[in-house]
DNA sequence: GATGAATGAGTCTTCATTCAT
DNA sequence: TATGAATGAAGACTCATTCAT
């Protein structure tokens, strides 16, 4: 009878916000974007498709959220400590949260894969990407040369590289694809 | 105004087959395959977009079509004598000629990349990319065992994936990737 | 907290009522009907759009109140004593009146004009504005005949339409258009 | 069998977006701008929505397109060897061919009338319309000048505004309207 | 073979209106 | 009375595909 609360919208807002959120994201990764349609997500989501409208601006925005959230979480989790210098011990563990995190969600993993090489990627997501990616590059290579390798910067990128390739090559064939024994050979090589 | 032989007609069809499939591809990779109309594709290779119906059934099958070739192409550069077992020679060959054709053709990659991650594209393309890469996968995980390796599968698998995400990498941030470096990399570790 | 009497929940509700009125107003004629959204004219009154309902069936009657209440005060203004004959202080005083309404209210009279044409709402409007106008024609009628003219139907009409046509004018075109001189004019050439 | 030829294309072209334009014109005034759909356009002109747009960019361009004939057809009309002076008998010439039209095309000037007032008019059209009609006003001015008419600004204002007026009485109430009576009286008042 | 007009299903998006609280 | 989440119908627009010539 009364009129709900400002606590009460709120939960509401953010409960279905994250309904959304979550069928969008694993649509979007299953299907591809353009392969989804708003139609489709609402369906899904058991809403109505003007309702997302009301949670989010477009499509893109929807799309970009998901991408931003994700990136945000995926940074927290592997931030280390940003100024220091890293460590062996900081690197594995680097290298082991990426692989559970590839193995735990590959659905966002593919998504955001299949984003990164579009020809026209959001500006969002290049911009994230390259402020946490640039400091990451840096450290990996003063790391390198301090442990006496000649070319440090080739091995940051290719560490990097191997990062990608195994999530790209993860994605594309999950069931064969060695992730642990993988994991080992590259802490093995590259720590 | 003689008439045309059969051969004659089958060389104009397969020459203007050629020309749709060079226009489509490269607006593909630049554009992406969603934000490729038929009809831009139509007015960049200076036809109507009827007569592209006359060559390919729709869409979807001139991308498949594309991608097929280009993936023969691509193996076909790559081949390693099947059967026999590698080389340290063969295989730093082949580094070479990867690293080159994506140094070439960048444009290409970045259309395969986008769409191997592609779902609905995948199932297209697993197939004969499979047979193609499984046979790989083996003849270096021999050579890898052979060279004293305890994991040798897990290193044959490694060292797909840094190709490919070398690939990535390289296609995103095409400015700043060391790439010569990266390879000479590659070689060292992985050969 | 003690109970508010049934007139105070009146006046209540008459007051905000007219400040949904008032908005909307204020809104149709900036940016126009269509353009105007129920949400956007809860956001300014400050309410919900829910409220809005609770006191106008729909968007459409709350334009046919707006246009009907705007027309009943612009009756109002320029009442010349119904019945009654036209005398040249008159037919100069409502001159007077109108173009001062006019030039005070440029908004409402936007509003007004652009909506008096759209036949959808000329419907709606053509009772209340011809049982008002019919009557002034005929005083004018009358009044010119008396004055000796040949054509004073014409002449009547004629009068009618140069308010209007002064309205649209001024409207479309405010900085330029002599307002005061014209005026003038039209006292001269029509009392 | 064979192809058409550009010429037949051509004419295809003309004829079908002459009926896309009649239909919009016809259903733009009858029912209004935002009340007339694309799709009532495709149904009524009897061909299919998408083809509208084979035509026109936009609903919007399809409005530019008809105003902007619509005024260049009414201008051209109304022509009068531009830099000359203005004399009694163009100028009654001129009232004839605008009552004419008006009378001949009451569906154009309903849509001009109810477009000119609306807060967002479109560009072209403000432009055109004040490229012809400041020059006219000033040939006005003049001829009210040269006949010694002390406020000769104002009367070429209201001559322009009784133009206006007349217009949109006679759209409003076509069949009370006295139009043959009315311009008589204008061209005396007036010339 | 070649053309481009024509189709129509499908897309994103808006917004008046309803309704549970 | 007041709220704003939720609905759903409708709108503009796109584009792969067809087809008469």
């Amino acid at each position: 009878m009364s009129p709900r609360t400002s606590d009460q919208w709120d939960k509401i807002r953010r409960e279905k916000r994250q309904v959304i959120l979550d069928t969008a994201l694993a649509l979007f990764a299953q299907r591809g974007y353009h392969e989804t349609s708003i139609s489709l997500i609402a369906k899904e989501a058991g809403i109505s498709k003007g309702l997302i409208y009301n949670y989010f601006e477009s499509k893109d925005s929807l799309l970009n959220e998901i991408l931003s959230l994700g990136l945000d979480a995926l940074i927290k989790d592997l931030e280390m400590e940003g100024n220091e210098s890293l460590t062996k011990e900081k690197l594995v563990r680097y290298i082991d949260i990426t692989f559970l995190k590839l193995q735990e969600n590959p659905k966002f993993y593919q998504l955001f894969f299949s984003l990164i090489i579009q020809p026209r990627v959001l500006s969002i997501f290049q911009d994230k990407f390259f402020t946490q990616i640039i400091p990451l590059l840096s450290l990996l290579e003063k790391y390198y040369k301090a442990k006496g390798n000649k070319n440090s910067k080739a091995k940051a990128y290719l560490f990097m590289a191997i990062l990608d390739g195994v999530g790209v090559d993860f994605i594309a064939n999950r069931e064969n694809f060695p992730l642990e024994e993988v994991k080992k050979l590259v802490i093995e090589m590259f720590t």
